[in-house]
DNA sequence: GCGACAG
DNA sequence: ATCTTGTCGC
């Protein structure tokens, strides 16, 4: 188990960030799509009883099926302020990927990883810490700006900083639904990113390798917490 | 100074 | 994130 310390407050968690964000990696393609493996991360939370519960499942890229499936629990270790979400998931997720017996080739989290107020959202968070290849995949824009991409599955369009940026890509992944916000994390390039979010959106907003996480430690959370 | 803000 | 019923549709 690795043990990683949590920071006393913002200020030091700001400079951790600030810190690790020197080692991400960013011109390498990662992992082409649709062949490999895909692990997908997620986290629930009980904050009445500070407990944290992080699934990891992991996707044969090529047929989307079910490879293995690991859960992790712990404390509630950090407060959820916008910007330092990685701290309030990173532990439990990486315990949940120790765990796993197969190597998680590349990983997706809900959440962001360039696109983040510092560049250091929890998907390069995750990156620099594990290694590992990873990107993130959010729901919701953040502070970010995009105008809509074409209505179609495939259709995209820059997500930009304040500063002008291009920080990641709103991503149609059905037709004529509201996109995804995908960022890269470490040691993927974009457009892999992309490719790869819309390889495991072939039915579904989602990624299928979120959708399994999220389900998972949900249920998770619940057997934990039920009486 | 105030509000907004991944999960 | 989480609290939550019924309801529309394949």
């Amino acid at each position: 188990m690795t043990l990683i310390r949590t920071p006393a407050d913002e200020t030091e968690a700001r400079a951790v960030q600030d810190d690790l964000r020197t080692r991400v990696v960013l011109d390498e393609p990662g992992p082409p799509p649709g062949a490999g493996l895909v692990t997908g991360v997620d986290v629930a939370y009980d904050d009445e009883r500070g407990v944290v519960v992080a699934a990891a499942v992991v996707l044969d890229a090529a047929t989307l099926d079910v490879v293995e499936e690991t859960t992790a629990s712990g404390r509630v270790a950090f407060p959820y302020v916008p910007g330092l979400l990685a701290f309030r998931e990173i532990p439990t997720v990486l315990a949940a990927l120790e765990s796993l017996e197969h190597g998680p080739g590349l990983v997706v989290c809900d959440g962001y990883g360039l696109a983040h107020p510092r560049r250091f959202g929890l998907a390069s968070h995750l990156g620099v810490l594990t290694g590992l290849p990873v990107i993130g995949v959010a729901k919701n824009p953040f502070t970010f700006a995009y105008d809509p991409p074409g209505g179609s599955r495939g259709d995209a369009s820059p997500l930009v900083a304040d500063d002008g940026a291009v920080v990641g890509r709103a991503l149609r992944t059905q037709d004529g639904v509201k996109p995804v916000f995908v960022s890269v994390g470490h040691r993927v390039s974009l457009d892999n990113a992309c490719a790869h979010t819309l390889a495991l959106s072939p039915d579904f907003r989602i990624p299928e390798s979120t959708r399994r996480a999220d389900a998972l430690c949900r249920r998770a959370l619940r057997e934990a917490t039920a009486g």
